[in-house]
DNA sequence: ACCAAAAATTAGGCTTGCCTAAATCTAGAA
DNA sequence: TTCTAGATTTAGGCAAGCCTAATTTTTGGT
């Protein structure tokens, strides 16, 4: 068993990894709201435990047992955030803040029961992917609603749930996952994306079209 | 919000407070499984906190402000213990444990939701009570199993949570809470109490039928 | 190719909570 | 009343993780 912050360094390092090879400390240093000093001395905690290889001044990797542990934490994690919302009613912008502190005190008993309850979900509330028992993740092809030129539709797949804010306003405007989702026009130079959604019209930024995904109709 | 330890300790003097004044070190050294050195140490913490007081070689004794958060405590604790049995179909000799890491990580949404779903339960599954939102008790009077007479009646209240193989036992006799039991003879000598419960008959050991609380018929 | 700015690491400290060993206090038995 | 065994506290340390300040390495612009 690990210790809350190796669980929650191990998490952060699969979540960046996924966005482009080794891991630099300053990235780790923000997301985990640290000082980069501190990052410093975990990894090298971590390189010590074989968790990730850790080349100086060029960021961090993860091994293939620190993969392991990674996908644990967020199989727990994405399980947790799944149950909040379907079994007591969590609003799904309030789910990943509640996950982040119970993936660490869930056991496997727990775990198993929830997922029992739930029919073995494969995605989170933000439509996240949830790793299976063996760390086997499903991996869909998915772009970004802002790569969509006017005309394309699609489905709704995931959207990011790193600010609980966008989630609300996301909600709001009824973006959730498998909601179909139409490009009507896509304004050049990092203009707003104007998309049919449920009938209405909405004018979203170039940025927040970037957080989310969506995967080909059917 | 307090530290896990300190949540730790004010419960443990608590509980232990119920059974007769103030709390020795050693007690809450057993109790915690932590060394005596550790609880003096802890015991001057909660003293500068206010939320004990600590006579140096005579014990601590929880102050409101201690009571006050001792009891949040437990209400987290018992009221996880209660969905855990309730919503999830955990046995009645895991909750506690399960509990004992939740009840940390516990927000009070959370806590409301829970408390919702459930239907404001004011007994955890071992018949302990729920201490209310505003930190009221619901107090019964109580007697052991054990001091019944033969031939008397009761209804079984509360049953010791501390031992999961005791539990387990008892949960295979249909030793539960709100089950009407009757004394058929009380061995002398610190002998064994037979029972009659559920139309069957067992000799139980005195110190097994010290932790049954029970109370009166109706 | 150089040099300054940015990134990363090292050095030194702090807090929490635990431990063991040694010293001190308390209480019960003689 | 005294003395000793048991309980408690003090003293000194350790491990995790965090921090700031100082130093070193890398990198991008000229």
């Amino acid at each position: 068993m690990q210790t809350k912050a190796v669980e929650d360094y191990l998490k952060a390092i699969y979540e960046l990894q996924a966005e482009g090879g080794k891991v630099s400390t300053t990235s780790l240093s923000e997301r985990l709201s640290v000082a980069p000093a501190s990052v410093t001395g975990m990894a090298k905690k971590l390189a010590k435990m074989k968790l990730v290889v850790h080349e100086p001044y060029q960021g961090v990797e993860l091994t293939p047992a620190g993969e392991k542990i990674a996908l644990e934490v967020i199989r727990h994690h994405r399980l947790v955030e799944s149950y909040l919302a379907e079994a007591l009613g969590v609003p799904w912008d309030k789910v990943h803040e509640e996950a982040d502190q119970w993936e660490h005190v869930l056991s496997e008993e727990m775990e198993d029961l929830m997922d029992d309850k739930l029919g073995y979900p494969t995605s989170d509330p933000h439509g996240a992917p949830i790793p299976a028992r063996d760390g086997t993740m499903p991996k869909a092809d998915l772009r970004r609603l802002s790569e969509l030129e006017a005309g394309e539709t699609a489905v709704i797949a995931e959207v990011s749930d790193h600010d609980a804010e966008l989630l609300r306003y996301l909600g709001e405007l009824g973006i959730f996952p498998h909601v179909e989702v139409r490009v009507i026009s896509s304004a050049p130079f990092e203009g707003p994306v104007t998309i049919r959604i449920n009938g209405d019209e909405h004018a979203l930024g170039r940025e927040v079209a970037g957080y989310i995904l969506v995967g080909s109709l059917r």
